[in-house]
DNA sequence: GCAGTGACGGATA
DNA sequence: GTATCCGCCACTG
């Protein structure tokens, strides 16, 4: 183990407060990692027994919900999204802009 | 070691 | 704003 790129996905996704969303290119520009958002969904799959990894809260830049087929079952992404007081309507954060969590800045404070 | 794929993002038209 | 192309890095076959 070499401190996974993944694990630092992890703590940073269950940083994301309640009722608050954040992005996979956020994640990445955190953790500087010019590898792409791309490494960071796939952080995401790893997640998959990871229950303490809210990936239901990442989503992509358009606030649309493109993890959600992953998710098991995959309604309860946006259920759960639902239960923090967040509004999804077609697969898409409602108003995602008002509930997008940067960590770079977020952290930052 | 090479090729294909993937829960994305940015740039360009 | 929408549509299309390319680049990005990691994992699997």
């Amino acid at each position: 183990m070499k401190n996974d790129f993944f694990e630092q996905v992890y703590e940073v996704v269950k940083l994301i407060p309640a009722g608050r969303v954040s992005s996979y290119g956020a994640i990445a520009a955190y953790l500087g990692a010019k590898r792409s958002a791309r490494v960071v969904g796939w952080a995401m799959n790893n997640a998959h027994g990871l229950p303490e990894v809210p990936a239901h809260r990442v989503v992509n830049r358009n606030g649309l919900l493109s993890g959600k087929m992953h998710f098991n079952p995959p309604e309860a992404m946006e259920e759960r999204l639902a239960n923090e007081g967040i509004v999804v309507k077609e697969d898409q954060i409602v108003n995602f802009k008002a509930h997008f969590w940067d960590p770079a800045i977020e952290l930052a404070l």
